[in-house]
DNA sequence: TAATTTCGGATAAAAAATATCCGATTATAG
DNA sequence: CTATAATCGGATATTTTTTATCCGAAATTA
């Protein structure tokens, strides 16, 4: 049971994004360079963010990647579900219906109670992370970090940003 | 973020080695004739379970597998456990410490908000599957399955079981 | 309209899950 | 007591998924 790197970079992605003033936009190869990852994977992974409608993309000299809705209404669920997918981890086989003692198919219109418990239990998962919005998370590193850092963070996005003039 | 197949496998196995009388055992080769999956593979996913002492392994003759303890001290989460390793899905790789503008080390003892919600998440699923006994799973089976069937698999069992004499 | 900069899908390398085989071990039966 | 048969357990291949990269399509600016 593991999540994919692309969902942590993604996270710390947008909430990057989320700080940005209105109508800036900051290209995939600024975020990479901002976190120190891959470049070409980075920009796959925005793909996917971008095809949700999580965020918009700007193609062309001045284009980029900014927030395509308040940072209130993104939760930490819409991310992973856009990079990982909407597939259940537990993928039932239905082994119960094969073998000797198998049971018949039209007595297994309802999952198993071993299915059943696995969905019950990704649920609650995944109602976690929908309580987690970006701005939560903003409120925890802003709690965390000290002006004289949150002054750096804003002068770097001043000299990387995508700005239409 | 998937679960592997082994761990639905090894579910199913240990339900089925609940229903069998006290001291009797299943061979590895039985359960998966049981269940119509790969033998070599089934038989190895049961390692994992006995080395987590959750089934009791005899090997010889009249060898098998048997439940170490009573169906309702063996959780759903014990399997998973067992076959998946004890490692948090979420990996967090401490990006925010990476690129321009990057936390200082000492500044990162705790998690960030992003990895400490996932883990929060992670601990919902996991607080779940531990609620979920084997003996739960029965009762579930029970209440689906004709007594016709039942009487079917116990047949079955009988002729397949390792009974020490 | 040409040039620059960007996103987006197609393509390779690495890692993990899946599947298999054979040797080590143990109880039974002769 | 010994040989035999049947089992588990770890080492070994194969397939799939994840990770990573590259190059063409699209759009904005000068």
């Amino acid at each position: 049971m593991k999540i994919g790197a692309g969902v942590e970079w993604c996270a710390h992605a947008c909430a990057l994004l989320a700080v940005l003033p209105e109508d800036w936009a900051l290209p995939a190869d600024a975020l990479a360079r901002y976190f120190d990852v891959p470049p070409a994977y980075l920009a796959k992974q925005l793909q996917a963010l971008s095809k949700a409608g999580l965020v918009v993309s700007q193609r062309g000299a001045t284009g980029g990647y900014r927030l395509a809705r308040p940072a209130a209404e993104i939760s930490l669920w819409d991310i992973t579900e856009a990079v990982e997918g909407t597939a259940p981890s537990f993928r039932c086989q239905e082994i119960r219906q094969g073998g000797p003692c198998g049971t018949p198919a039209r007595e297994c219109k309802r999952p198993c109670g071993i299915a059943a418990s696995f969905y019950a239990a990704e649920t609650a998962f995944r109602d976690h992370l929908r309580t987690v919005s970006l701005s939560d998370i903003l409120v925890d590193v802003a709690k965390e970090a000290s002006s004289v850092r949150n002054k750096d963070i804003f002068e770097w996005i001043s000299a990387n940003v995508s700005k239409a003039g």
